[in-house]
DNA sequence: GTCTATACCTTGATAGAC
DNA sequence: GTCTATCAAGGTATAGAC
């Protein structure tokens, strides 16, 4: 009578995550995972498919973590909601390194991507929180700047590279200027075409 | 008397960007690399220490690489330069996509990033073309805040992550709020504290 | 149906002969 | 300097006990 005693997904998954989330991806081998499940790796087969296939689910939760944590700006002004998810996104990034990069890591090469439903998801919350600025509903370019930093900032801190000084403020410059270019649309469109501000 | 006869330096780092650049990291085996010299693989230890070593160079060159392609920009105003230089940076990152990750990739947990030789004068030139715009010559928030929109596009394009529509102009939405952030900087500063534009 | 036992192949790496 | 031989891990797969 082992510790979980049985392999059910949600204990497989569990012990996935803890692998991972110490260790990163190269940590998360079968036979380490069977080890701390207290059961064979073969075993695993029977419930998991592969290795990638179990690494596509745990992206997919990574997806839906993330998403549920950007839920935190709700019912606040456009562009302090953009500017609290853009905190809790970069929160998460730093906190879940490895879920980050999971996340956004196609784990088969031309596979989903962010097509996957939590995918979409996360990408349908921020274009709304952009729209709501910027005062057009579907505004892919402004979103895409937007998440293009967003996501920058994160990969840079991530791996380092902003060095031990840190990002010098140039994080919170990046981001005002995004969020004053997107607030700037948002008022030219709200007047007639061609009239002054 | 094989090909190239001698195991040199060179030799072995031909044939393994030969490997990387078609195939990524995970083709620039050991293995692969001694047949494509004409070679065992225990060979290469003689002259490389270890994989992670050889993937070092790898990305200490590919560092300089990118560093040479940024300077098509020289001579040009500081607004046209940094323009200039994201081209070359997205172009090289999209022709040489497995050198781009290589070359932000910390090869060995807490490695150097880009506390390199080749890292640091890439970033000096960075900091110095910023500085030409912004008129603060180690403008270090400024040039964080350019450096990460330049590696967030290269890196959600590389993953794939736009989509098949692309990125839908939020890049260039996005560099021109930041180099007007930065212009806009420049003539502030050039004026005594306080007046008005 | 679930797990154990076992085997195959690939990788990075080392020891020692020549 | 290069070779042969070999090791420890890893992912994957199958046969068969219960």
């Amino acid at each position: 009578m082992p510790y979980p005693a049985k392999l059910t997904p949600e204990a497989i998954q569990a012990a996935a995550w803890a692998l991972l989330e110490q260790g990163g991806p190269a940590a998360l081998g079968m036979r380490p995972l069977a080890e701390a499940l207290g059961v064979r790796p073969s075993s695993l087969y029977r419930h998991v498919g592969s290795r990638e296939a179990l690494l596509s689910t745990l992206a997919e939760q990574a997806a839906s973590a993330l998403r549920a944590e950007l839920a935190a700006a709700a019912g606040l002004p456009p562009r302090a909601a953009l500017a609290t998810v853009a905190q809790a996104y970069w929160h998460f990034a730093r906190t879940r390194p490895h879920a980050y990069d999971l996340l956004l890591t196609p784990v088969a090469p031309q596979a989903p991507g962010l097509r996957t439903p939590a995918g979409k998801a996360l990408w349908g919350a921020l274009l709304e929180r952009v729209g709501a600025l910027t005062g057009h509903p579907d505004d892919t370019g402004h979103a895409v700047a937007y998440w293009t930093f967003l996501h920058g900032a994160a990969a840079l801190e991530r791996a380092g590279l902003y060095g031990q000084s840190g990002p010098q403020g140039g994080v919170e410059i990046g981001l005002g200027a995004l969020l004053d270019r997107m607030e700037a649309a948002g008022h030219l469109s709200s007047r007639p075409a061609g009239a002054p501000a």
